[in-house]
Parts: C-alpha cells; structure tokens; sequence
DNA sequence: CACAATTAAGTTGTGTGCAATTTAATTTTG
DNA sequence: CAAAATTAAATTGCACACAACTTAATTGTG
C-alpha cells in the first residue's frame, strides 16, 4: 500500500492519542476533587476569570453550548458554580463560582505538579510542547 | 491567583484544543467517504494489515472493547467489514474487510495532503510535532 | 413602530471514550 | 479431570463533542 496511509504516518494519530493519554492521567487526580477534565477546564476559567457568560465559556475553551449547557448544569447540581439570565440581556446566562466552587481551588493547587510527576516528563519538554502546539494552532487559525 | 492554575500555562489544554481542532478539519474531508475519525482511523489499520481481531485493533489503536465494538458494528452496517468469530478459538473475533472495504482506500489516498492543505501548515512542521510527540509518549509510557 | 435578522442558550440526535460489569470460551492448576 | 483463573468481547452507564435545529430575546432597518 501506499506509504502516506500508513498509520505511522499519520500525523493526527499522535496528537490525538497523546491528548487521549494526558487526560487518562488526569482522570484519577481530578476523580478526587469530583471532577471531569472539561469540568476541570470551566473551573480553571472561572476561577481565573470570575463570573462568566456561557458564550464567553466557550469562546476560551472551543465549546458550543451544545456541549457545556449539560456540563454547567451538572457542576450546578454539585453546587459549584450557579447559572443566571441576565437582567440586561435575558437570553444571557451568567455563570458565577459558589462558595464551595472558589475554595475547590486550593484542591485544585497541587494538580499542575501532580500531572506532570504522573506523565514523567521534564519542564522542558512540557515547554518545547506547547511551544510547537501553540505555533502550529496559530498556523492553522491564519 | 497562582500562575501555575492559569489555562495558558496548562500544557494539557493546547493538546487537548490541537487534537478537536485537527479532528474537526477532518470530519467534512471523511464524510465524503461517509467515515467518522475513529472509524478511519480503524480502516487506516485494517488497509495496512489486513484481518484483525478486536483486540488487536485495539492494542494499535488504544480503545477498548467497550468503544469499537460499537464502532465495528456501524462499519459493518455500511459493509466495509465483516465481524466473524473464529472457530479456533470462539472468544475472539476477527474483522476482515469487504470488497467494497478494500475499494475505500482509494478514495482515502487523497486525504493525507487534503488535511494538510486544510491545516495550511508545512510538512516539516508536522514532522516536527510528530517527533516531539512520539518522544513525549514514549517517556510518559517508560 | 413593525418586522426581519441576529444572537444566546437550550434541545435533540449521533458517535465516541472509558469504567465497571457480564458472558462465554479457554487455559491453568490442584 | 474438575474447579478456579484468565481472557476476549459485549454490555451498561455516564460524560463529552459536535451538527442541526429550536426557542426566546434583542437589534437593525425600512
């Protein structure tokens, strides 16, 4: 057969069976704070951020509502964050950190540095990584 | 708030974001051929190697059972494969491609430098990624 | 001002992806 | 050889991810 469909050769397998494995590592470190790795994500822009409409959510994180009107209602239901129209803009959702949602964040300390023992790799190469991603997303988004 | 909890200092989100945003240029190239990304990926393996059991398309491709069975069942609804049980040992299931299976990869040759062009990034780029990633996955799997 | 166009979220449907369990077949072991 | 252990798929349940569509609110325009 002819070389360029070898799977070896496909350039997307990688990617997608790396990110595939980062967040298989994450799993069981975010399973002790209750928390899927897209919830883990909301939580970081919240936290970051503060208050948030849902459109806002999702132009950070590439996610249509399709996918986070189910994931903040579940994060509701934990009592993390809570959803609200706006009274400016009714068809706005605002989304806002409980109190329990802002003190998840000292749970959230030590993850960054538990991910990175888990997956064995060094500074560096995280860096050199996300350096090329970046680039290459940049590259693609012209 | 502390740096390290800032979602443009997780290395994990660009990996996560770099594999949808690769994906998604792939879905309106391989629905022409009437395919979702896992399940080329599944024929890529299949066109390479020829009959294979679940398990072994699984070991190449790191899903379970609990993901190509389905999978497989859908290829098999279109007649791309054929799921057979082998009479030596009746645990196991081999999947073997149809001839109208066989004739997919012709139209598959062209995707390769499809997605290229869609990406709009260069071959050394990839292959720079490439290698960054292979090397990453080999220490994490070490 | 009325009506068309736009916008934000929500809904529906399909297809993964994975954990946990089940079922059935095969292999190991006492 | 029979019971226990192992193995391969399948099943069940949950949570994304995205396309396509709907609903409701707001904005733009004649």
């Amino acid at each position: 057969m002819s070389d360029h469909l070898k799977l070896s050769n496909q350039v997307c397998f990688p990617i997608y069976n790396l990110s595939k494995e980062v967040i298989n590592h994450y799993r069981p470190i975010l399973k002790e704070l209750d928390l899927t790795y897209s919830q883990y994500l909301v939580m970081l822009v919240l936290w970051e951020k503060g208050e948030q409409n849902v459109s806002e959510i999702g132009a950070d994180l590439n996610l249509d509502s399709g996918t986070l009107t189910p994931l903040l209602k579940r994060l509701e239901q934990k009592k993390l964050i809570e959803r609200n129209r706006k009274k400016s803009d009714e068809r706005v959702v605002s989304i806002s950190l409980t109190k329990e949602g802002i003190k998840k964040q000292e749970q959230a300390e030590g993850i960054p540095s538990k991910i990175q023992e888990s997956l064995n790799v060094t500074t560096e190469e995280l860096q050199d990584l996300k350096r090329i991603i970046d680039q290459i997303i940049t590259q693609i988004n012209k």
